[in-house]
DNA sequence: TTTTATTATGCAATCGATTGCCCGATTATT
DNA sequence: AATAATCGGGCAATCGATTGCATAATAAAA
């Protein structure tokens, strides 16, 4: 069974007795090529089943529409719903989207993004890898004048456009909301402090206790509860103290939001009468649990979209002398039933 | 701000004095080259912080390593775990993933896949939109000798490899558990009829009620009832029966048998006691809601690598020989609180 | 009617890497 | 020592589309 080749512009051009010049430009749209050829080339182009080669075209233009996705993990509900919010945009634009995940692995990260230097995408999007190391691949992809996206989890240190949430801020109010419910002892469960984005929910959480004149205390603080196994496991320590919290902001996400709630549920404790239980993602189970877990929505979807745009807009309209900038989205608490005391 | 060119393998073989030919066959390790020319060659190109351009090696290979991947929706649990398992295996491989999603439209459908085949891509893995139309543009990526890998929702029609779910196998141990839990009246939702997962389905679902010794029931079967929203509503009609079920299956989703437990959780029907529930999907939330719901998990990250390693085994290693071949994956049935009576 | 614009088309170089073929210089074989 | 084999490397064509420049044909202007 042989491979037949596909139709190229030379075999149209060879049909219609014309240089491939001409195909080219009648198939571009060219206003240097009479319209009624150009209707033939369109016409025959279609009959002979042609379709463009994308690789030839980009080589020779020197550009590639395409963009590139890195991402710690795929099938992780942020995650993928920034990556259907790019889709969304870019889709309509033409271009494609290479997605690629680091499985939270710095080497694989470095992997991802050299094989899409490789593929001369116009544009890396990125989110970093919760292993973090040397930030030299992102550099690269800087000095070799890629137009470089990073959101959530960035490196401050590198000057790129950022889209962020606002961690701080957002983090401030749950545990604003919590002490308005009337909550006075708030543990708080933390990311990995190497993570800005957990550093900056610690920061939003210090900021609302010292506002509320309420006392930072070590002990209500513990690190690293990331999932739902380590979120509960910090929850049990937490109630065994002399004095145990009665709220629990689990900053890292709501898998960990849930562990507490778990634990609580096992011992019979009530929430949010007894214990208040606060996430962070809002994850499509916080809305089923019972109760239903006060969560912030990071807007994931549209977050997605405000990415692709601010290529579009920014970097595509000018040229290279755009500063740099950073997009702050303000994420929003959604107060459910585990905090709702009144 | 002048953007400075890449170094291609030319200036690599200008500054050693060297013929560009060389410069690739040292890159890419051929045996033609000296072993010291070799090492010299790499050092430089470190040096000049040279990366292969792509497009260019592709075009000239005239393959380009890259699968294109259309699915209804990337954000949709299922489907993102089958992403993140196919880049799990073609990250390996050095393959690039190419996502386009078709958000159950056929005329978008039809354009993702159109710029599949301008790239030029080795592949393309899809799950067939909810809007069906013509499938031409399928028939199109075979006539191009482009392989194409349908999964889950298939076109039975097309000559293809597929990777499926034993849909009609796990509906009817799903509901044979069921009558084995003492339920006698058991009721269907029912998916879109013109797609074949939910065909199956019922299938599974009419033949383990026949093989109960049960009557099939017309009105124990309700059309459509996709989301938690129908799946709310056909149940508020299903209980309004003179007769009505002790049992539903939810067969088109999780999330349709939520809203059937949330209504029973509103009438105060005890589930399971009084009203069994099944769904499908093993959606993550079906294990937190109370009572947790039992459900069929299909695997789907595995499934995912199964794709691509059918792929790279039966694909790359003959040539176009090869019979599509069917791989039917059998869905594993998750007994949980809310059909356990005993 | 001659000259100048305009329009439509062709020619050939180009994008960057790969590869078949050829050739000179070593090394091995008889 | 003469011939054959091997090695290392260069030349140039090629992948398919695009584009600057040249040119023929036609239309407009003088």
């Amino acid at each position: 069974m042989k491979r037949q080749k596909r139709t190229t512009i030379y075999d149209i051009a060879q049909k219609l007795n014309l240089a491939a010049s001409s195909v080219s430009r009648a198939l571009s749209n060219s206003s240097k090529v009479n319209a009624a050829t150009k209707a033939l080339v369109l016409k025959t182009a279609a009959e002979m089943n042609y379709q463009q080669n994308a690789m030839a075209s980009n080589l020779r233009k020197g550009n590639n529409p395409t963009i590139g996705v890195v991402v710690p993990r795929i099938n992780q509900n942020f995650f993928s719903n920034i990556i259907a919010g790019l889709e969304e945009v870019t889709y309509k634009k033409g271009y494609n989207l290479i997605i690629c995940q680091s499985n939270e692995l710095h080497a694989r990260e470095v992997d991802c993004v050299n094989a899409l230097i490789n593929q001369h995408v116009s544009c890396i999007i990125i989110s970093i890898a919760a292993e973090t190391g040397s930030y030299q691949h992102l550099q690269q992809v800087l000095d070799r004048h890629i137009r470089l996206i990073q959101f959530d989890r960035v490196v401050d240190e590198l000057d790129t456009f950022k889209v962020i949430n606002d961690n701080e801020r957002a983090s401030q109010e749950a545990v604003l909301h919590l002490v308005a419910q009337g909550y006075k002892r708030i543990a708080l469960l933390e990311g990995p402090q190497d993570i800005d984005i957990f550093r900056q929910r610690k920061e939003g959480y210090l900021s609302a206790i010292r506002k509320s004149g309420f006392p930072v205390l070590e002990e209500l603080m513990c690190e690293n509860a990331w999932t739902k196994e380590l979120g509960a496991k910090a929850t049990l320590e937490l109630l065994s103290l002399p004095d145990p919290p009665d709220a629990i902001f689990a900053s890292t996400s709501d898998f960990s939001a849930l562990g507490v709630l778990e634990v609580a549920t096992d011992k019979g404790i009530a929430v949010p009468e007894t214990l208040g239980i606060c996430g962070y993602s809002n994850e499509p189970f916080t809305e089923i649990t019972s109760p239903s877990i006060t969560t912030i929505d990071q807007y994931s979807i549209s977050m997605g979209k405000t990415i692709a745009n601010l290529y579009f807009q920014e970097m595509e309209a000018f040229d290279y002398g755009v500063e740099p900038k950073i997009v702050s989205i303000k994420p929003k608490l959604i107060v459910r039933k585990s905090t709702s005391r009144s």
